[in-house]
DNA sequence: AACCAGGAACACC
DNA sequence: GGTGTTCCTGGTT
C-alpha cells in the first residue's frame, strides 16, 4: 500500500464524495430497495469525472439537498475554482459580522472546509469499520483472504445494488485485488468494475489512514457503543446472533429502519424490516440463502437459553434481551 | 401472506 | 456439546 490516504479519499484529487449531515436515518437509505440511493450526478452538479462517484452509505442525497452548502466538497477543488466562485450560502455561522473582509470570509471556509473534511474522514472510518465487523473481516484489503474478498463483494453489491458482479472476481485474495488496475476492473466488469474500483479505494485509504493514527482507546470510530470493545478484534471468533442484533441495535443511525430499540432499559427492540435484517446476517455469516424464517427460528432457540425472549405482551417481531445491556 | 412456536436432523467448530 | 442452519408442521395475526 503506502499511497496517501487522503489523496485517495478524494479530498485533494478531484474525487467526487457524495456527503451529508452525518446521523440522520436517511443515511441508510440504500436499505430501501425501492429507492435509488444514487444521487443522480447531474442534479448535483457534479462533473462526470473519471472517478465513478462512489456513493458513502452514510451519505444520502436527502442531506445533501438539505445542506447543499456540503456540495462543496463534492466538486473538485481545482485551483482555477476560488476567485470565480460566487459567495454560496454560509453554513450557521453565529453572529457573522455583515460583510466581512475577503480574506476573513476565506478564513472562515476554510475553517468549515477542515471540519466537514474531518467529519467526513470520520464518517468513513466509522462506515469501514461497522463493516468489518459486521462482516468479520480485516479493514485492510490486503489482508482478506479469497472468501474476505467475496464477502466485500457481496456487501459491495448489496450496498450499491448492482447485480451479482462477485462471481467476476472469484479466486482473488485481497492482495491479488489491490495490485488490480481501474482498467483490470472494468475488464472484469465492465459496467460496474470502476465503481469496484473506486470503492476498494476508499477502504485501502481508510486501512493507510488506520496505519497512520491507530484509533485510541475507548473513543475510536464506533464511539456510541461500549460494545465494539467485546468484539473489535476483527478476523477473530464467529459473532452470535444475539451479539450481531445487538450491534446493528447500537448502531441506530445506520440500521433504524431495519431494526430499533423499542425500549432500550429493558432490551425490548423490533425488527423494522426482516428481510434485510437476515439478508445482513446472511452476509456476516456467508449464508446466501438466509432467509427471515430460519433466522427468527435461531433467535428461538434462545428462549430456552434465556438470551432473548419475547416481551410480555407478544408483538410481532419485538423480541427482548433477557439481560439488557 | 407473514409471522410465530417448536421438533428434528444436520453441519461445523 | 454448543451453536446455528435447514426443513418441517401447525397455529396465529
Amino acid at each position: 500500500m503506502g499511497s496517501p490516504g487522503c489523496e485517495r479519499m478524494g479530498f485533494t484529487a478531484p474525487s467526487p464524495l457524495y456527503i451529508s449531515h452525518p446521523h440522520t436515518d436517511t443515511r441508510m437509505a440504500w436499505l430501501d430497495e425501492t429507492e435509488d440511493v444514487k444521487p443522480p450526478r447531474s442534479l448535483l452538479g457534479i462533473p462526470e469525472l473519471s472517478w465513478p462517484g462512489v456513493y458513502l452509505p452514510c451519505y444520502d442525497r436527502l442531506a445533501i439537498e438539505e445542506n447543499p452548502w456540503v456540495l462543496k466538497m463534492t466538486q473538485s477543488p481545482v485551483p482555477a475554482a476560488p476567485t470565480t466562485r460566487t459567495p454560496e450560502p454560509s453554513p450557521p455561522v453565529p453572529s457573522q459580522p455583515q460583510e466581512p473582509p475577503c480574506e476573513m470570509q476565506g478564513q472562515v471556509e476554510e475553517r468549515c472546509l477542515e471540519q466537514v473534511q474531518s467529519m467526513v474522514v470520520g464518517e468513513v472510518l466509522k462506515d469501514v469499520d461497522t463493516a468489518c465487523r459486521l462482516l468479520n473481516i480485516a479493514p485492510d484489503p490486503l489482508d482478506w483472504s479469497c472468501v474476505h474478498v467475496q464477502k466485500w463483494l457481496l456487501w459491495t453489491e448489496h450496498l450499491y445494488k448492482l447485480p451479482q458482479v462477485s462471481t467476476m472476481f472469484q479466486e482473488l485474495s485481497g492482495r491479488d485485488l489491490c495490485s488490480m488496475t481501474e482498467a483490470d476492473f472494468r475488464q472484469r466488469s465492465s459496467q460496474f468494475g470502476d465503481m469496484l474500483y473506486a470503492h476498494l479505494d476508499i477502504w485501502r485509504s481508510a486501512a493507510s489512514m488506520n496505519d497512520r493514527s491507530p484509533p485510541e482507546d475507548g473513543k475510536s470510530a464506533a464511539d456510541d457503543d461500549s460494545w465494539s470493545d467485546v468484539i473489535c478484534k476483527y478476523p477473530t471468533q464467529p459473532i452470535h446472533l444475539w451479539q450481531f442484533l445487538r450491534e446493528l441495535l447500537l448502531k441506530p443511525h445506520n440500521y433504524s429502519r431495519c431494526i430499533r430499540w423499542l425500549n432500550k432499559e429493558k432490551g425490548i427492540f423490533k425488527i423494522e424490516d426482516s428481510a434485510h435484517v437476515a439478508r445482513l446476517w446472511g452476509i456476516r455469516k456467508n449464508r446466501p440463502a438466509m432467509n427471515y424464517d430460519k433466522l427468527s427460528r435461531s433467535i428461538r432457540q434462545y428462549y430456552k437459553k434465556g438470551i432473548i425472549r419475547k416481551p410480555d405482551v407478544s408483538r410481532r417481531l419485538v423480541y427482548q434481551f433477557v439481560n439488557p445491556v
